[in-house]
DNA sequence: CAAGATCGTTAAATCGATTTAATTCAATCT
DNA sequence: AGATTGAATTAAATCGATTTAACGATCTTG
């Protein structure tokens, strides 16, 4: 038993197999009488194509790879949700893994990607992207990088200006009078927290006598935003911060927590505090954040875009980087009375 | 250019099609200066394995299926990460997608693996298992049932009792001297809703004088919780619970929200609520929340050990169904005083 | 009515890696 | 020397679906 293939199909049917594979490709090409017939042996033995044999044939598959930083970062659950629905409507599969910000696994999955030759890698790069790209690339499969541009305009991606969002965020804190800074974030090799740290710094220099301070965190995630804090409750009022930006909003919510949990410092009376990506949860945290907004689903949506349009090689085909501008959303947690 | 395969770096190593593939799976059968050479053709041409071909012709994938039901859920970002941890140490790949809840979804997505001729399934299904699994098995391909199980034995799975995990719930509740509890959930044709009620209706049974009230839900989000609770803020205050539990974290976090900004409900002296899953963010929420711990990461990666058990074939392996027991977390969102 | 066009179908080649059975050649044994 | 063993390698078959070129049958058309 076990094994149906279009042999046994075409035997059952009385035909050849070349016509349960019309029947199954270009039913056009085949009378009805021949179609209701090989049908009808399809759901008799319970037939199911084998993908394999299907692709091995054809080339390419019918699925494109999806490497996310964290599977657990709502940021990128809208991200997946976007690129699925665009990738359904045209017949397309997502195959998504995680690269848990680390680029061993991020090379391993790249590499199973390529082996299994599909039609294209949305890649959200650990650190250098520009190794994977440059695999995929020699090999004739699209990737469009997604949360991350790369300088030059060899290759398609769809990014958030993080530069921008970094001075969103401290300008608001400084125009709310904010005067000690800290920018709490890490590892710097994510480009995206380096890209907030610099916007944030072109911020500060816009203006005179504010001071400016880094706490570098091993990863962006609410146990490090809590153990960031311990460094800055033991100062006293003088050398204590009075406004926290943080690389994420996980790291926002360690931050808030610990300082709630420490007791002595209020927000944002004491501590006016920003996070970036405004996921879900901050408006319901225990004071709401204020954060930067990032259009996840929508980048999803058009790095699909991208990427199909590559994949199907329009002869005019030309690399885009399509760059979105964050947005400020103001909460309690950043409210002057 | 494109496409190199075994044939190509046989003839510029000089040696046969076979031995190239020998190099790859059984190295102990080459002698060592044949490795080298063959190695050094493959580096030299960038050749990469052909997926395809090598699943046709080993009749399985090397990867395996994980459907669940909504990715931006991060008590399955939690499980998605111990399968995965579990699947790279037996070189496996586990392949996610979203079923957001609905059966066609669903349904596409399982027979996608099928054809893939997928190692195995990991399935949270949506409504009635029974369809797909019957599915997959009567094609041999094993199936682990994640956080839920069937009512026979037939069928691996790994799940948390959600009929005890309603219980607690309402139990803490009651014990906390509260006498109107409301039931915040739904659709309840996903079973563990309905598990959640029917413990929750347990635990209200065994008192005399508690009232108890449904609220039924479309959908598990944060706005469906605060929509639920518009209903609630128009009674006085007799006619209104003194204590809500809700079917996931989620949709407590939306009613928690709008209790807030309505203004004239306090949590927890007004109304007490208890969530479940225990995602990361309910303690960091306005009011840190009550929930039901489940082990979402224990899940997934038992999941995987029952999934390889069954995949290998281990001629004495009979189903197993693993059901781990919630613990109640307590919180502020339940202090009496 | 013969020559061509059309339609439905099939036989056979193909995709690329793996595996089995066969072969080669050198080393070991009697 | 002749026979035996063993290791290293190869030729050829195989997995299952798709596709190309060819075929026979029916239908047009001049």
């Amino acid at each position: 038993m076990g094994v149906v293939s279009v042999k046994d199909v075409a035997a059952l049917a009385g035909v050849s197999p070349g016509t349960v594979s019309n029947v199954l490709n270009r039913p056009d090409r085949v009378s009805g009488a021949t179609i209701e017939r090989v049908q009808w042996a399809i759901d008799r033995l319970g037939y199911v194509r084998n993908g394999a044999a299907r692709q091995l044939r054809a080339g390419q598959s019918r699925s494109i790879g999806l490497v996310v930083l964290d599977v657990g970062n709502p940021f990128f659950g809208d991200l997946i949700r976007g690129a699925e629905d665009k990738a359904v409507t045209a017949g397309i599969t997502v195959l998504v893994t995680d690269s848990r910000e680390n680029t061993d696994r991020e090379r391993t999955q790249v590499a199973l990607f390529e082996e299994q030759r599909v039609r294209g890698v949305l890649l959200s790069p650990v650190v250098d992207a520009r190794p994977s790209v440059e695999r995929l690339r020699s090999r004739g499969i699209p990737v469009v990088l997604v949360d991350r541009a790369l300088p030059d305009t060899s290759v398609s991606s769809v990014s958030v200006n993080d530069v921008a969002g970094g001075e969103l965020a401290v300008r608001h804190l400084i125009e709310q009078g904010r005067r000690h800074i800290a920018f709490v974030g890490g590892p710097m090799s994510i480009r995206q927290v380096s890209d907030r740290l610099t916007g944030a710094r072109k911020a500060v220099s816009e203006h005179n006598g504010v001071r400016f301070e880094v706490i570098d965190t091993p990863e962006l995630s609410v146990p490090a935003g809590r153990h960031a804090v311990l460094d800055l409750l033991g100062r006293n009022a003088s050398a204590r911060p009075d406004a926290v930006f943080t690389a994420n909003d996980l790291l926002a919510l360690g931050v808030l927590q610990e300082l709630i949990l420490a007791g002595n410092l209020r927000v944002p009376e004491d501590v006016m505090l920003v996070g970036y990506d405004d996921i879900d949860f901050v408006q319901a945290a225990i004071v709401p954040l204020t954060s930067i907004r990032q259009p996840a689903r929508l980048i999803g949506e058009t790095a699909i875009d991208l990427l199909l349009s590559e994949a199907d090689g329009d002869p005019g085909f030309a690399p885009r980087q399509v760059v979105y501008q964050p947005t400020l959303v103001k909460r309690a947690s950043t409210a002057s009375r």
